[in-house]
DNA sequence: TGATAACCGAGACGGTACGTCCTGTCTTGAG
DNA sequence: CTCAAGACAGGACGTACCGTCTCGGTTATCA
């Protein structure tokens, strides 16, 4: 989306883009994020080297903008009809059921094996690059953490959650597990665990009758 | 520890391997497990590429088992005077403050700049390579997991935890919060999140008066 | 001269080309064909190695090309000014003292010590790889061979040479001795020894009054 | 059997001499001397590499001996019923039709695919290497020359030969052609170009009547 | 309505590192 | 005490990609 030397995009071409995308996302799934290569992107795509290196500073960046556009259109799809996470957590009055649903979406999400190995590939550069970091928790990450946020900020309102307790950190508390399984492979990542996750972490967070 | 074709070695020469962890992991923390290459650290260690190659499979590999020597030396170092974590989590009675030592320490560690680069490039590593992954888990992490469990358990028996609470998983709400903010840089890691992940987690987790 | 993979470019870069046979043909003068290397070359010529194995199958095959360049430019040089053998063997009706000429300019080539490393890598490696030697044997022996053969046969035609006489095994008389001393270094290469030749083979070959 | 670094060679184990000469020889003869290794010659001969660098120098000197024993074997074989040119050039009277002979068993020898390997690769050695060059010459091609030399004389007191010819110079221009055709393919090497060359060469070479 | 840029595909270039192979030396352990 | 087995430091091999750089050949503004 940023490219690094703004080359003034007006006549760059969708085609090459589009076809740079779905090689980068094609290649990552078949062969892994190590093996893809710009060049064999470039080759995959029909594209010159230079046009990646034109407006792409490095493998993960395009990967990263590849992913993106993958999830936007996406979301586009599922948009429409109300929809998942992407546009809001509901809100039912039931906070543990309202997060038990959308945790168990993200369950499904996470296992979803197409996207997994570009899923993983950019957690991992961004682990070790801090910069792809920022973007990759800026970009993806931030926006839906937002949305807990707001979730639970109503829950607080409504008195369903404790007035002290930090919308920030309960957030974490639910998704890190899920987060920590998926990345690190420790433990099988199922909708039970997801409800017990919600179970223990708003068990010291809602108001003691 | 694991050679990839074990050449069943008694003849290893002890200083190569002992120069081959000094290398690596002065490499990885200098310029990065990218910039770090095999050639470079064979070059460094005055080693042949061919003694790196004949006992890992990998450059992973090579930090993999740098990290772990690194790690039992310091243990042994650390542990006559009983020590952290590595050996076991006190039990002074009162839980929380227990898991608030434990993980302020973890939080020290996950902050000390030496440590930072091999244990990203390796939990990196782990993320993508799911072989690599397991051992990383397998003699790194559930060692450590395995303590947590333990102490939790007494706690269970000691009526301070729920005994319908399982372990394992008020384990991982203790841990991961901290994890995922180290991994994905989101927002600073501090003594006062350690506590407070203690706090919210425990709140749930222990019997209502 | 023929890619082995050929890439058909007309991008080639002439630099890089001329300074691969410079760098070829002094490392293999300094120290020798053993040990002079692809990499060595590459370094050398301050080029990429693959631009190397780009063009060329071994080598032998950059040396040949390195030294046909040589020869070519040798010749381009020497060439105005009517010349050596490069323009054919002289003919002033005496066929003896043409040969003799000419066979002396061959032994002085033979002994010039910069020729010299070269000029037997090249034959050693034609000799035991068959398809080096072809064109050895194609692109710098035959057309000098072919040279003798105009001029006996001009000699054939004015009655200084028997008519059943074949020219070309008349010419192997005169220059095999010559090439064997050089090759195996059995004993020294003298224009007396050149002339020698000359008598001896023609007093065969010459009709008996 | 001039071991560079005489290792008092009481103790020498035939079996693994024999073992290693039968291993070169294999191997040049199947793979070339370019892909034969020393490496590949120790565990093929069932022997410690060590044990040929105890021995001998280079793999170039291990062929040599390698070569002269299976000469010597051939020799001792065919020598007892009075043979080859081993044993002398048969002196019939007929210069001219002894030296056939001889030339054309040594086409034959040359055109034998058994030999050739070993043959080309020692003499390509030997035109590179001249230490070596000189032991192939010493050991094996002039012992042969010899005898040339000892039957030109005899031809020369029997007044078959200009009593002014060199004999060493008139082998030479006997030899020299068959060798020539031979190292660098140019022609076949037949029976008729070995008649050829006698006749061309004694031509100029016998008193004119 | 050309001229004239920019982008495009292609791919050669100087490099770096890969993982393999072999060299020649040194060490170990079984016989 | 010898010798096969093979680990060792070193270094070249030939390959794969890197990121930069031309090269013509389209487009697609703007003069």
């Amino acid at each position: 989306m940023a490219p690094h030397k703004a080359p003034v995009s007006s006549r760059r071409s969708d085609r090459s883009r589009r076809a740079i995308y779905d090689a980068a996302l094609a290649l990552v799934g078949e062969s892994g994020y190590r093996r893809t290569t710009i060049e064999g992107i470039a080759a995959r795509a029909g594209v010159g080297k230079q046009t990646i290196y034109r407006w792409w500073p490095s493998k993960a960046a395009v990967l990263m903008e590849a992913f993106l556009d993958l999830a936007a259109r996406a979301a586009e799809e599922a948009g429409p009809q109300a929809g998942g996470a992407e546009y809001g957590i509901p809100d039912t009055g039931d906070l543990a059921a309202d997060l038990k649903l959308v945790l168990r979406a993200t369950v499904d999400e996470l296992n979803d094996p197409l996207m997994e190995a570009p899923t993983r590939a950019l957690t991992a550069e961004g682990i070790v690059d801090a910069k792809l970091g920022a973007e990759f928790v800026g970009k993806l990450l931030d926006p839906q953490l937002a949305l807990y946020v707001t979730r639970l900020r109503a829950a607080q309102e409504a008195g369903q959650l404790r007035p002290d307790a930090d919308p920030r950190i309960a957030l974490e508390l639910l998704i890190a597990p899920l987060t920590h399984r998926w990345l690190l492979r420790t433990l099988p990542l199922t909708h039970a665990y997801a409800d017990t996750i919600v179970d223990y972490a708003l068990g010291g967070l809602t108001p003691r009758s």
